[in-house]
DNA sequence: GTCTATAGCAAGATAGAC
DNA sequence: GTCTATCTTGCTATAGAC
């Protein structure tokens, strides 16, 4: 006895209500903060049940999951430009770190709490936690394009862990930009451009045979620390 | 025991129940962690009302100042016999860094999630924050006296900054070490050893002519993010 | 599999009486 | 300063509709 199967959508019912939940999350986030909005008010909000939502996340810092994913797409998308603009090893880099901060400048009063939950050890929204694991590897393979795509050259030993530095350093750069209070965060951009300049010079500066011994230190400080 | 702006001496009513009660919720941070402690848990313990613990904690996080404010005079006393004992700065860094983790071992498991409330840019807890203001600039100062009782040499422009870069260095290693799940968090031990070392010699390079270029650049990176 | 409605728990936080 | 009673909210549970 065939079953007349209805075929699925290419969004389903389910995914439209996952993304309706997500955006209107997201919304009331930046509209009223993360603590003032209750998941009452997010299932009234976008007219579903508590138990709704409950069923598409497990829970309230969930939602920051979705979050963390359009943040990463939005960093791919507005660093593309600039990779295919220049050629110059600095200006790839600032552009890159600048695009990051471009996605998530409409964000930027509830980083915090984002922050907040990104930063517990345990979480699974830890830039280092395996969950994480995928979108930290597409990060990281953007700044080995940020590096290899440019004309620079580096002391060679450094070259493979030089990604993973980038991609530590531009944490860094969020890091500042969370905390950053000036209007318009405009000390992360000045922050970004001095720093990368300051980068760029030493990565010009590594293949100095004075300073291989550094390289050294630093690369073997990195392999013992990636050691189990 | 010293008593500094931190820790006032305990003689009224309120003060010994209020140190009763801190007493009490770090034992149980300590014994059951964080999450598992419940208010009314501590309250029962401290042999007080629930409501009467509020009236000294305006939250659950404020408990964890109590903590902040104690590792404090915890770092400062493992440190003396370190300054006191050498003059090489190299040495005298990697004591102190040691010194800070040394105080704080007993929490490692807790730290996560203080560490998690304090990463928070408008928590009073956060490192930057005016509260901290004194707890701050008694860290700087001690840092100040690593390198200043050492023998080390450094480029003299860079020297009033340093006790300031050092300390965020000492951020750096806390950060470390409370992500660090090795046992009896060894990695954090090598990760002292190994990057003390790299300042030392930086710091030693520092006058070196090639690189002066790059130490203004720095400098010049930290006048404008101190400046308003 | 998707969704509603509702009841209820646990724990952080508060109000108001004493 | 201290208490008891109560509120709020994240989250769960259940029972059922389509």
């Amino acid at each position: 006895m065939p079953t007349a199967a209805v075929a699925d959508p290419v969004t389903t019912r389910g995914e439209l209500t996952k993304r309706l939940i997500v955006d209107t999350a997201l919304r009331m986030f930046r509209e009223q903060g993360y603590e003032q909005t209750t998941m009452r008010a997010i299932a009234r909000e976008a007219g579903v049940s508590v138990g709704n939502a409950y069923y598409y996340f497990a829970s309230k810092e969930n939602l920051i999951e979705a979050f963390y994913e359009d943040m990463q797409v939005e960093h791919l998308a507005h660093a593309r430009p600039v990779l295919d603009a220049s050629k110059d090893f600095g200006d790839r880099l600032r552009g890159t770190f600048h695009a990051g901060i471009d996605a998530l400048a409409p964000y930027h009063a509830f980083a915090g709490k984002f922050f907040k939950t990104a930063a517990e050890p345990t979480s699974p929204l830890h830039p280092l936690s395996s969950e994480s694991e995928p979108a930290r590897n597409a990060s990281i393979a953007l700044f080995r394009e940020v590096f290899e795509g440019s004309s620079a050259k580096i002391d060679p030993e450094l070259r493979d862990e030089l990604p993973e530095l980038l991609w530590m350093s531009y944490l860094g750069v969020i890091l500042f930009w969370v905390h950053d209070l000036s209007p318009e965060q405009a000390k992360t951009r000045l922050f970004i451009d001095k720093s990368t300049a300051l980068v760029d010079k030493l990565v010009g500066l590594s293949r100095l045979r004075i300073l291989r011994p550094l390289s050294r230190d630093l690369l073997e400080l990195i392999a013992d620390l990636k050691a189990d």
